[in-house]
DNA sequence: CAGTCGAGTGACAACGTTGTCATTAGCAGG
DNA sequence: CCTGCTAATGACAACGTTGTCACTCGACTG
């Protein structure tokens, strides 16, 4: 292994100066600064990170601690932002999960602790609220896709409101009056909140919010729900003043609309409009026609939660702070189209 | 922070012999080795991993390279087998991703030196080879849904050879005799090996091959290949003597024939069975009917490396060996049905 | 009883890096 | 010429842990 005291050998110098132009410390000499870096090339040596660590006291490690990673697949975004904000100053990921178990968490913690993680980042699989207790870390936390209740510590979080908006303004933007909504398991929050926001569109264009055709697409308790939209689908769309568009908890529920309305020989986008959400491109991009949908914006709560760290949040925060809002984009793909007359 | 001569202090002993008990070493006295761990307790104290790692000369952390992590959802299940497999022995994964971009995979490569990494695990999101050049990386590799050409590195991967079989095997075994085939691109290596894999099966009972049947699911080259798995679905069955089963080389594409299915008028499983391939659950437990299909053993591929890993081979071998195969596992749903008469 | 052994424990150095402080040379101002 | 300054560099210690070696103290062997 090369160290710096060999790279300071063959340039003729002490291990300090070469530490100074592995440091970019502006006092060393031009010249010299350039045959060391010669040198450091030559010998393709890389700065030793123990070593580093153990005099810093700190690292340049950041933690990412995720409950539960399979449940939504395209979740794992929330990693490659993270890792993208990361990557511009050569920092990096220690990564752990904790299958929601309390001591698999505290002993991820001490792991964390003994690592000297600069930061850590508590990212979970879906929107919630997450009690985080007292971790006895002494960096900072940032949470990711989820928020703590009192608003101890920031948070960065889907803007699931306004993505409820977004879905019933465009329908309603595209002449649509009679919309139906297949919605998530009304226990998550994302659901409430989505409400809100269709609620909001709904009576900016003066349309009653009709609660005949909002149906849940999931039944029962989380984790072990079931998926009822095709069911939910069908019954709307066989009532004799059945809506022109449907609004969908996300894609998963667009797909069985999809399914229900062929079943009774409509035709997306000419008979019915469907409206999706999460924009899992594996589902929205495979349909036919493909599905337009409002999409999760992992990638940016990922890469917000790792600016917000840096940004140097010491610790907990004693006053309450509301979450950052990332807005939810609309993805226009195939299956709504403006209504007739 | 609480060190090692903290808890030494307070027990009143040395810090060596702290040092042998957090490292279970059998030569401490009973009752020294319980006072000892009780300050730990207490003081609740974490060993220093860089000071550990500034003496070990190598570290509990092993390093994850992936090319892309977005393409397949459920790849990342391989980044949780290997977690999985390293919390036994509370090591921890250290994950960065190259984006395919060699300057990048360079610099990881000199960060995992940094790091002391004691293995890394290349795994990439597709089953492809890969030629990973010399990483000049001292400790031992292990390549994880890749392998490279010359069998330089122990490799783990899934068999997609045996997956095909399995899909063709099954539906034969239910008496279908015509059976369509929706395929990957076939520039993909698992296109290719599980083509041979409905060959064998279809030779085993006597069934001709029909390439009339056998269609791409997808054209135009990798990365920006089109789905067009609705159209050969149509196609197929369109002909007079359609096919009673269609073995389909993703769940995309079985997401598509259902399409098609339907707006042929044909049910499935009555009028049509449908095999999928990858198990991507957002897919296969929302098709109604649930999809039949074979799934991608990413987890296991992910703990098999680590372990492979953890057996120690010590660099790149001079040898040739061939990849570990995984085997694929039929998941059955009710898309396929045994055939009348 | 002297010598040997093993169990239990501790002193000390070393790992590679960097902060602190000291040192040198060169130069401007008095 | 001396003082005070800056730029450039180096000597040294310290970070927390553990391997090496040495030590003590009973118990056992011959």
């Amino acid at each position: 292994m090369v160290t710096l005291r060999d790279v300071a050998r063959q340039a003729g110098v002490s291990a300090k100066t070469v530490s100074r132009v592995v440091n970019d410390d502006p006092a060393v000499n031009a010249e010299t600064r350039d045959a060391i870096l010669a040198v450091i090339r030559r010998l393709d040596y890389v700065p030793d990170h123990a070593a580093r660590m153990m005099r810093a006291g700190t690292s340049s490690v950041v933690g990412l601690m995720t409950d539960v990673v399979a449940t939504t697949p395209y979740s794992v975004d929330i990693v490659r932002g993270a890792q993208d904000s990361l990557r511009r100053d050569r920092r990096t990921l220690l990564i752990a999960n904790t299958e929601g178990d309390a001591d698999l968490e505290r002993d991820v913690w001490r792991m964390f602790r003994a690592h000297k993680v600069s930061g850590v980042v508590y990212a979970t699989m879906y929107h919630r609220p997450l009690d985080l207790g007292d971790p006895e870390f002494g960096g900072a936390i940032v949470l990711a896709n989820c928020f703590s209740p009192r608003g101890r510590f920031p948070a960065i979080v889907p803007d699931d409101e306004h993505g409820g908006y977004t879905q019933a303004a465009h329908l309603l933007a595209l002449g649509h009056r009679r919309i139906g909504i297949v919605s998530l398991n009304p226990v998550l929050r994302a659901s409430v909140l989505r409400g809100a926001g269709f609620r909001t569109a709904f009576a900016e264009v003066g349309v009653p919010f009709d609660p005949e055709l909002d149906r849940p697409g999931f039944v029962g308790p989380i984790e072990s729900e079931r998926i009822v939209a095709y069911e939910a689908g069908r019954d709307l769309l066989s009532r004799p003043d059945r809506p022109t568009a449907i609004i969908c908890g996300n894609d998963k529920i667009a797909m069985q609309i999809y399914a229900a309305a062929a079943s009774l020989g409509l035709s997306i986008p000419q008979d019915l409009s469907v409206m999706g959400y999460d924009d899992m491109t594996v589902i929205a991009e495979t349909l036919r026609p493909a599905l337009t949908t409002v999409g999760l914006p992992y990638f940016e709560i990922g890469r917000r939660a790792i600016e917000t760290l840096s940004a140097g949040t010491p610790g907990a925060k004693a006053g309450i702070e509301p979450p950052v809002l990332v807005p939810c984009p609309l993805v226009e793909r195939q299956s709504c189209r403006a209504i007739d007359g």
